[in-house]
DNA sequence: TTGTAAGCGTTATCAA
DNA sequence: TTGATAACGCTTACAA
């Protein structure tokens, strides 16, 4: 291993000012900065980055948390955080919890999990990273799950935190809601059934909110009769589909709050011989890979997920340039992918 | 920051102890341990891993570098090198190339990336990682892509080295292939078309070598007519599956050499109202989660991807400790994946 | 414009 | 069983 040492002997000069043409500092003449050059060349030096490290107290490493990067959010976050830390030039420490093989979506057990999530906190603060990137499996709360025993920022992307010093990137599904709420209403739909996921989830109410808000503002009623309560998972969908396309007085769109359930609803209408989008309109939530998949494919609402994983890197990197005025909640716009599973109401 | 400094002067004992009892290492009085002990509890103490890693040339960290994260094989592969990684207190170093973004698919414009990941390799070797994956996006030859001007261990998978020095983590999908054909060929079928992937790749070679293996195996003759050649994209399995339909000795089984492909083969005869699997039974290849959303469900072979991230681990973590007698070439079994697309023969 | 040298937080050798 | 201390590779006052 070649150190800076050995181009400063080869070179002539001292560690000094090798480190000095190196990091660009200081005044060199430019003989001395050539000479510098061709050496490490020479040797193909590769500087130290944890011995630099040592020295400067930072790390240029962010740690990125991620509680299960099977899940279908997680790559494309991952994916923005690296695109802006790449320019930035951050590298990035990978820590997946892999919850989902742990406790599956029981996040009540999370509990079980403190232990775990603490332990990577600390490890990743042994490993002197700069900042911590926390990236959820499902928009909730989780600051008691986060130990803040340290004094590094910690940013949450697709979760979110109550803590004041800390920082949280989210994406607008309530707007989100409202608007495929407005554009079916827009295309002559009244009535517009609900299928939500579990009672107990932010985003639930978040998207709830949406759809009443559009009711509202359209002087539509509320039919308690079309709100069912699903539990985000295909099967849910597919039963309240059944359901829904059972009731006498039948809706004419479904909005179902993410692709898996919509999927169940489209296989119910295939079941029942309800043509979709003839017969009723139906639309998700996530734009995951099947919604493109689906028969049709399926209308839907995509996630800013690149983007929430470039802005969480940004406010990461703005924090650790003290830039004043950082927001402590930013929430991005989520964006209606019109395709094959609406059509306007003729009914 | 409290340091192991901090820690000896407040238990009254040698920075030498203190590093001692943190470690393990030497001969320690239970006293003096306890007091040590406690001592760093009171102070919530945690070790400054650079320092340590400079000091013993040694990070237990491994840098991974993704070709493109958002790509399917990549988040499972990452999982299974975390869950091994975890195991043996192993970091993960990430750096995604992000090439789909970049070039998109056309490999052969891989030497625009070769400054990238030249820069990534340096960055990591700098960072002092003790060794690297590298995660491709598509089976191929990456020897000539990665610099090797270092002396840290490489692992490739999801691609190959034809380097010597290197490691690298397959699956049999030449074996796989072989046995999806002879399970059709077992179910009554005699008329097996084939919609390869691009002519240049490996894996349409091996996929093909499994394919012909089974029919001569069967005594079948190769019907050049039923193979066909695609280019991995759902397009051309439409294109190319309206094509063996419409053949006046339609085959009665398509195999396609992945499922987006398989999904346009779908298509195709959903459009000529061809019965799947009714009238004709068709596979893909990879698993992917579309093709558990196709309809109907496509029989598919299964990537042991988990697999091939833990087993890319564990060479590594052998090859750091020395360990004797490591092949170079891992080839990870695939799995059969049966769901409704495929009936046998009744012609 | 360049060099000297202390020090970052550890580990490990050697001595006590 | 414990302690002094040099060293890991680098940065950065400060001096020259």
């Amino acid at each position: 291993m070649v150190t800076l040492k050995d181009i400063a002997a080869k070179a002539g000069v001292s560690t000094a000012t090798v480190s000095y043409v190196i990091n660009n500092t200081g005044n060199i003449g430019s003989e001395t900065r050539k000479k510098v050059l061709d050496v490490m060349n020479e040797l193909d030096y590769k500087p130290n980055h944890v011995a630099r490290s040592l020295k400067v107290k930072r790390t240029r490493t962010i740690g990125v948390i991620v509680e299960d990067i099977t899940i279908f959010n997680s790559p494309e976050i991952i994916d923005g955080i690296n695109s802006y830390a790449e320019k930035y030039g951050f590298s990035i420490l990978l820590t997946n919890l892999r919850i989902f093989k742990r406790i599956g979506n029981k996040f009540n057990e999370m509990d079980k999990c403190k232990d775990l999530i603490e332990s990577a906190v600390n490890e990743l603060i042994s490993k002197q990273v700069d900042g911590i990137i926390y990236i959820g499996v499902h928009v909730r709360d989780v600051t008691k799950l986060v130990p803040k025993n340290h004094d590094k920022p910690i940013i949450y992307t697709y979760c979110y935190t109550t803590s004041e010093t800390d920082y949280t990137v989210n994406f607008e599904d309530q707007l989100a809601t409202y608007e495929m709420t407005k554009y079916l209403i827009e295309l002559g739909h009244r009535k517009l059934a609900l299928i939500t996921g579990l009672n107990d989830s932010f985003l639930t109410h978040q998207r709830f909110a949406g759809y009443n808000r559009a009711l509202v503002e359209n002087q539509l009623l509320l039919n308690p009769v079309y709100i069912k309560t699903g539990d985000w998972e295909y099967e849910s969908g597919y039963k309240l589909g059944l359901e829904l396309l059972q009731l006498k007085d039948k809706p004419t769109a479904i909005i179902a709050m993410n692709d898996l359930m919509a999927g169940g609803v489209l296989e119910a209408c295939r079941e029942l011989k309800v043509n979709v989008p003839d017969d009723i309109s139906v639309v998700g939530f996530d734009d995951r890979e099947c919604a493109l998949y689906y028969l049709p494919q399926l209308t839907t609402i995509r996630l800013p997920l690149s983007k929430m994983g470039e802005q969480s890197m940004k406010k990461m990197v703005d924090i650790l340039n003290n830039k004043r005025e950082i927001e402590n909640i930013s929430r991005l716009k989520c964006e209606l992918i019109k395709r094959n599973s609406v059509a306007a109401n003729k009914g």
